[in-house]
DNA sequence: TCAAAAGTGTTTGTGGTACACCCATGG
DNA sequence: CCATGGGTGTACCACAAACACTTTTGA
């Protein structure tokens, strides 16, 4: 019997587009172990709220970020889900302690907040990663992999941008998040003829010709069965 | 701060393929809470054990499965991954317990053991499953979902057959598990060309024409990233 | 010779990829 | 008028889907 042994804690990879780059929330330890070194953000599981609600409140106290689909929030983010657990009997150094981590998906400009449990929260490039706390750089880089991954087969990266966006933003924050250039003709009429994008109506203008603005269809298909048998 | 306060345990859906159709290994509980029912092996996780190992024994002490590659080895694992982390505060009459769930997929004939802990064991059929203990149907109506997802794209689904198959008896595993009929000409086709299998160069010989044995190529890609940019 | 399962090709449609130029605006 | 980014079409190829008959064996 093991009861009361072992402790759990959430916590969560926050991404967002910021200065054509993928970047990745990371606060700033204020006490040991690891203090001063940079970790995502996270906590210890209270006993009688649910997984999800440990992570929206760790993010709320250490950023300032609040979950949900409020609108008018500042700070609010939209997309979250469940990463993976990490179980590893040594990654931390005061005991027991297995993670349940979750990645999260936030529009670009978020006001942040530095809590009461982090001296400091900082976007950093997930290409230019610094040194971090406990085994947080495998989970940064676990949940990289998974937001690539899902990126091309569902459409989740649309909570990575504003309301309305551009389609040559939305291939931009494709190609950042993916790392490789894609063809523009090709791009655009995949994506216009997955019907997950309406146009609003509205155009941006900018440096050149004005470009139409586009908006998430919130009746969209965003997953849909791709029968492969493999390729 | 909540320390001692939480309970961890790692639960492991197993499926295999018995009588044309995919079932769950089930033990039925000896002790409260909900002795009598139904649960999938599981059970609390040590102190100094990683999530991993805690899978193993307890599928080991509760139904006599090892996991391992071990040759010769009547009732071994080839195949395990992490599933979900399911932590709802009152999924557990007794207090707080958080589960790791895992699942888990062996070839179909199994020489069972009924352990310590579990009065028995039994394979029950995923189409008909009996009420089950704590949220149990809901992880294994989870773990179904995610195999038939991972028979799509991964060759995953070759676990659940011994060493060396016939292409019908490969067919007939995807159709039960995705519980559709498949064009024979069309998936024999797939499956050659996705080049995970090969010919063994024995026959099978039955009740008609005798028919090529197969194995799997270990050095088969199994998984390949393709671009899709969501259909 | 019959039953039972194994094995085999072609056509058609759809979607992926490669590729280069004109358009609208602001300065 | 020019720099800047926005926007567009086509040809080729690979793969998915639909579809029915012949072959081999054992009883």
């Amino acid at each position: 019997m093991n009861r009361g042994q072992i402790a759990v804690t959430v916590d969560v990879v926050i991404f967002a587009l910021r200065d054509n780059d993928l970047q990745v929330l990371l606060v700033k330890r204020k006490y040991p172990p690891f203090s001063g070194q940079w970790a995502i953000p996270g906590g210890y599981v209270d006993v009688d709220e649910s997984l999800e609600e440990a992570a929206a409140r760790e993010l709320y106290e250490e950023t300032g970020i609040q979950v949900g689909e409020l609108e008018g929030s500042a700070a609010r983010v939209p997309y979250i889900e469940q990463l993976y657990t990490f179980g590893d009997p040594h990654r931390d150094p005061r005991g027991r302690v297995i993670t349940v981590a979750y990645f999260a998906l936030v529009p670009a400009p978020l006001a942040l907040r530095a809590g009461s449990d982090a001296s400091d929260a900082e976007w950093k490039s997930v290409h230019r990663l610094p040194k971090m706390a406990f085994d947080h750089d495998q989970i940064v880089r676990y949940a990289l992999q998974r937001l690539r991954y899902k990126l091309e087969y569902t459409a989740v990266g649309f909570q990575l941008l504003p309301p309305s966006f551009t389609l040559s933003a939305l291939q931009r924050a494709y190609e950042t998040i993916l790392g490789e250039k894609l063809d523009k003709r090709n791009f655009r009429r995949r994506i216009l003829h997955a019907q997950v994008i309406e146009p609003t109506g509205e155009f941006q203008s900018g440096e050149g010709r004005p470009a139409m603005l586009y908006r998430f269809r919130e009746d969209a298909v965003a997953e849909v069965k791709a029968r492969r048998l493999f390729p």
